[in-house]
RNA sequence: GGGCCGUUAGCUCAGCUGGUAGAGCAGGGGACUCUUAAUCCCAAGGUCAUAGGUUCGAUCCCUAUACGGCCCA
């Protein structure tokens, strides 16, 4: 940063100008103003916990170290309250000049909100009946130099919030509340896979071709290799790779890019679960699906009745099954499916307003007319069965249809949280699908998939028959903590550069 | 990409069919030894997002741009 650009920062708020002063003067008077640690006896939570018999106006003589944020002040003169954040709650420090005195209470006085501070006394609960420390010490660990946002209302600026998530947490601490829980959801599901004997894997981000999902991908560059790297998409391709490689059960926790808009559901990087598990079907991957999330739920908010932006929605099981053509028939009020004519479905599509391009085949006619008509209406969880094969380029054929796939999507709150089927593992129909995806590429749809010759000779070593699954933690995380947008679960949401 | 809305003090917000801005909190000075959004007194704090335009005069009206939010593709 350049000194105008530093000072025109600086100016910008008069009260980090009075603090950096203070800075000075704290070190011109021996006083580092940014400490090298501070032992710490007991957090606040552990003290009112600890002390909730003492009464009010009781003294002990019990001597701890708590350190935290000043988060509020209320000076009487001659003695003053401080509230004290740290990790675990807030602690009200009863600062009393005769007890500190004259110069420590004086510094004290001095300090600002925000500061960080370690003090040392001992535990009382005031007449008002608060549990406090009474210091006979407080030193000051980091100085602040910025003023926190007004305390009674908070942070309310979305822009601000999001690009200064640590002014947000600061201030609202709701904000704190929705990560722990994604976090408590994170951890649940790991427990939950360690004890179906999955393990925990890591395939590549930095790919040569993206796979696993249609989509666009972001383009980087190896600069030793002279080559285009992508990140990845989806780490499907890979996971699949370990099964052929003799692993039966995998999952990853994965981090995946997508180049498209962003919106309250969309964010260039997302997070998800993928799990596949050797000689099972789309059948194993509903109960692990269903038994995953009211397990998570349960653990983590103790319930499977939620309310979403103002809508009950139930987990309980068991989830309502529906096969996309009957779903899609009963919006369009007549029975169609992927055998349906071509010029029949284009049809129906005009007369509903959902766009279809010339190329599309049935499937892909019948899968935008669902994702148009009925998605966004199925509110409780549903998980709606035999996708087209025409969409569904990396999963197994229907045994009685070969134009479907055992494929499902668990739809809740009209989207998308899960998608799983049966894999599909031989190599013939595994290149004719991926030839399919690449006459499409060519014909112009940039999300279409590539031809990935390492994952064809992969299967062509023989690929175990396997249940594969996708789960959304962003979206979870979102229907648990009531969140509107994408935004609000992710602690550091894409922004545009300020301005 | 299109539409609608927003951007005023560090934060939260006022601001009259146009006369260059106010409050609370925070910050500064002062009073107060049991406060809980403490209270009381005093003083200070602004490129009204940015750039143009209309006008005698623009925070206000118009245009464009930036950033953000929501909706649509």
């Amino acid at each position: 940063m350049s000194e105008e650009s530093r000072d025109a920062e600086r100016t910008a708020d008069s009260a980090a100008d009075a603090r950096a002063s203070r800075v000075r003067e704290l070190r011109d008077a021996g006083v580092e103003p940014y400490r090298n640690g501070f032992d710490r006896t007991a957090a606040a939570a552990e003290l009112i916990g600890a002390y909730a018999s003492l009464e009010p106006g009781e003294e002990t003589a019990d001597l701890v170290a708590v350190a935290g944020r000043v988060v509020a002040k209320r000076d009487q003169g001659k003695a003053l309250f401080l509230v004290v954040r740290d990790g675990s709650g807030e602690l009200q420090l009863f600062c009393r000049a005769n007890v500190l005195g004259t110069d420590a209470y004086a510094a004290v006085a001095d300090l600002d909100l925000g500061d960080w501070v370690g003090a040392t006394g001992t535990v009382v609960r005031t007449r008002r009946g608060e549990l406090s420390v009474s210091p006979t010490e407080v030193l000051l660990l980091s100085k602040s130099l910025r003023s926190l946002p007004e305390k009674y209302h908070g942070l309310t600026d979305t822009e601000t919030r999001y690009r200064q998530r640590y002014v947000d947490l600061i201030a609202n601490p709701e904000v704190r509340r929705v990560f722990e829980i994604r976090f408590a959801v994170i951890s649940a599901i790991r427990r939950f896979m360690e004890e179906r004997a999955y393990v925990e894997v890591e395939t590549p981000m930095l790919q040569p071709i993206p796979g696993g999902a249609t989509a666009r991908p972001f383009i980087t560059r190896h600069n030793a290799l002279d080559m285009d790297l992508y990140l990845r998409i989806a780490p499907e391709l890979y996971l699949k790779r370990l099964l052929v490689g003799g692993f039966e059960r995998v999952y990853e926790i994965n981090r995946s890019f997508r180049n498209e808009g962003m919106s309250p559901r969309h964010n260039p990087e997302f997070t998800m679960l993928e799990a596949y598990q050797a000689f099972g079907t789309m059948e194993t991957m509903r109960e692990l699906t269903e038994s995953l999330i009211t397990r998570v739920a349960i653990e983590v908010l103790g319930t499977l009745e939620l309310e979403y932006q103002g809508t009950g929605v139930s987990l309980a099981s068991p989830w309502r099954q529906a096969p996309m053509a009957a779903l899609v028939s009963e919006a369009v009020g007549t029975a169609v499916s992927v055998h349906t004519p071509v010029a029949e479905l284009r049809g129906l599509c005009a007369r509903h307003g959902v766009h279809a391009e010339d190329g599309w085949g049935p499937g892909k006619l019948m899968t935008e007319l669902f994702e148009k008509l009925v998605e966004h209406t199925l509110v409780q969880p549903t998980l709606v069965t035999l996708y087209p094969a025409e969409t569904s380029p990396l999963a197994r054929r229907n045994d009685v249809d070969p134009e479907l796939t055992d494929r499902f999507e668990l739809i809740i709150t009209g989207r998308e949280f899960a998608n799983a089927f049966s894999e599909l593992v031989d190599p013939i129909d595994q290149r004719l699908r991926f030839e399919e995806q690449a006459a499409a590429k060519d014909a112009g749809d940039a999300e279409a998939m590539w031809v990935d010759e390492d994952y064809l000779r992969a299967q062509e070593y023989g690929m175990p028959p396997a249940g594969g699954l996708g789960i959304g933690i962003d979206r979870l995380v979102m229907l648990l903590t009531d969140s509107a947008s994408i935004r609000d679960v992710l602690l550091f949401p894409h922004m545009r550069p300020e301005a």
